[in-house]
DNA sequence: GAGAGCCGTGAAAACGGTTACATACTCCGG
DNA sequence: CCGGAGTATGTAACCGTTTTCACGGCTCTC
């Protein structure tokens, strides 16, 4: 009802032009004393506040940027948004949120629909940020991103993210000094995380280090889904024997592979060590804690604001920004029982997929 | 770089004016099948995406939702905005989310901010929907907007919820039933929650049913800060003695709780039982199972939108929504401990705030 | 005292799309 | 053969803001 109130009735009121309203509000130019006061005074009596479309359609950019994530509802993703949101709030710039359901089909489409709205820049975590033509298309046509959590191998892009493979090579050589000789990789789609694949090269690079033989990774749907989970466990136990502690490459797994070892009768960590990657809050409130790679989240978020912002203002960029990671091994861990174990045996083809990390 | 291909570079191509392309692309009005080919034709090959802008300066609408919630960390919250995305985008819309972190102050100035960007409408988790400035605001501008987890009493307004003092007060008879006579009430801070304070209301209604005393309300912050949750339940038990169950006024609560009482080296559920409010994913994860009041937590969403639509269509409904829930009685509940515990005490000021719920 | 420079201001042209209105054309019945 | 109805299309106004440009008045300087 009362939406008429634009640019053109502060003037009136004021008894100015609308550029002298237009130069009070944004500070552009200086006007007289009187002036300013007046035009003021008119937008505090109208409560105008003037229209992000308007404006927008001079610049064609928005105060507005894109996020694309696999999903909202795994606290990893909702952390690093939070830190993005807080960070643009600051910085007068709103945030145009998307999910693609762990599909890297829809990423195309979602990116295609920030992009029709003029959004400044994107923040994205795809499942391959290498062999993208969704980034390429954002190179082509000059708009700004950031990956975050991405960590791109061949084609330089921006992305803030921590080494995934030295972390999990780290965790993995944790348990190894830990007595474990079994250690079993379960992964979430390598086809829709390439955090995945690079935490998995990690395992396996520690593996062969010390002179152990790899067990055949497990590759398992995001979906927490205990009961489908202890299904996949139980055949492949019974095809290749049970190991000591099993790695996850992401704490949401890690929590629905604990609870689904426990519906085994098995105790964590007395007979299997379980570790997760990521370092979710409520991985810090269950018990035992969870053992994992803690990665500063919110703050990912927040730099990839901050080096998204650098680019606007034309800073080049287009290097992949290590953070620190932080190591927590309790809880979950613990050494491994003394018995020796079943003998190891040869990977041959996993119950759930694939076994090699996808290109 | 290729940003320059507008709605007039289509037109040139194709041979036509502009406002066939237009017709062509909204199919407001039939064009020839040779111009309509040509058309799609030219739009493709130049790969033309209308701006959003340029579309939404005729209507000042844009085909854009607001959302504003407590935080994006608490799953229960990240949950209903990915019920929320998945039906606005299955419908053309995009999110602009936004986080107040709990502070009621700073409802207004995002809510602003969304309505400076012209969204279509908002879908809101607010403080209190009652005495509510903000909502009042939207409402005088006749913009539309539904409430999500709010519980309006007094004002009638659009919401989706479930009905909160209701289900406590079933959760809290259960309780009852399992032979807890002493049953402390855990709630977020009041001010930032009307559901904290209706979640209260049904526990009090439940103890006065049952002719119990009710416990001194302790207040916390939502803040999963185990630590300072133990020290706050110490001081507690020190002053008034120990209860036989907690009822936690949000899951996020309950899990902290859990981890501080295990930390004082009480058995859940053995020693004392917990229950928490909102039926977090991650809550069906841990051992054992919290036991909450479990919500359709992305369903919410998605109805808020359903009901969006409606309004854009011109329905009135200002009406409180309330959607089924369901009890998870397992896990962190058990029957009270056969001891009969010390004597009640009568309620004074807690240790952690005040004590009665505000209006 | 006159020209140069500055300052505050207003008129008007964008920006990209939608849409009311006008126009040209075709087809048909009387 | 002509008027009317209907259809495909073009022209131009409009949405709210920013920004360029021009202009008038003032001050400063020689």
């Amino acid at each position: 009802m009362a939406r008429t109130v634009t640019i053109r009735t502060v003037a009136e009121r004021a008894g100015c032009s609308i550029a002298t309203v237009s130069r009070v509000i944004n500070g552009t130019a200086r006007a007289s004393v009187e002036a300013e006061a007046r035009v003021r005074a008119a937008i505090a009596e109208l409560s105008f506040r003037p229209s992000e479309i308007g404006r927008s359609l001079k610049t064609l950019r928005t105060r507005t940027i894109g996020v694309v994530i696999p999903s909202l509802t795994n606290p990893v993703f909702a952390s690093s948004v939070a830190g993005i949101e807080a960070e643009a709030r600051v910085r007068g710039h709103a945030l145009l949120v998307t999910a693609t359901d762990y599909d890297p089909n829809r990423e195309r489409a979602v990116v295609d629909t920030l992009v029709a709205q003029s959004v400044a820049g994107l923040v994205l975590t795809v499942a391959d940020p290498d062999a993208n033509p969704t980034l390429d298309m954002l190179d082509a046509e000059g708009i700004p991103y950031v990956l975050v959590y991405n960590e791109p191998q061949r084609i330089p892009r921006p992305a803030v993210t921590v080494d995934n493979a030295a972390a999990t090579r780290a965790l993995t050589e944790a348990l190894i000094a830990q007595g474990h000789r079994r250690i079993l990789f379960i992964a979430g789609r390598f086809s829709s995380s390439d955090r995945s694949r690079l935490r998995h090269q990690g395992y396996l690079a520690a593996i062969a280090a010390a002179g152990l033989v790899p067990e055949p990774v497990l590759e398992l749907d995001y979906i927490a889904d205990a009961p489908a989970h202890r299904a996949a466990l139980e055949s492949l136990f019974a095809a290749y024997g049970r190991p000591t502690a099993m790695i996850c490459s992401n704490d949401l797994l890690a929590l629905s592979i604990i609870a689904a070892v426990r519906a085994m009768g098995l105790s964590v960590p007395g007979d299997m060590s379980v570790a997760g990657f990521d370092g979710i809050a409520i991985g810090r409130l269950v018990t035992p804690e969870l053992s994992t790679v803690d990665q500063p989240t919110r703050l990912m978020g927040a730099r990839a604001i901050e080096r998204l912002f650098d680019m606007f203002e034309g800073a080049p960029g287009r290097a992949v920004e290590h953070l620190p990671y932080h190591l927590r091994l309790t809880g979950t861990l613990a050494a491994a029982p003394p018995e020796p174990g079943a003998a190891l045996r040869f990977s041959g083809p996993p119950a759930g997929g694939s076994a090699a990390p996808a290109a």
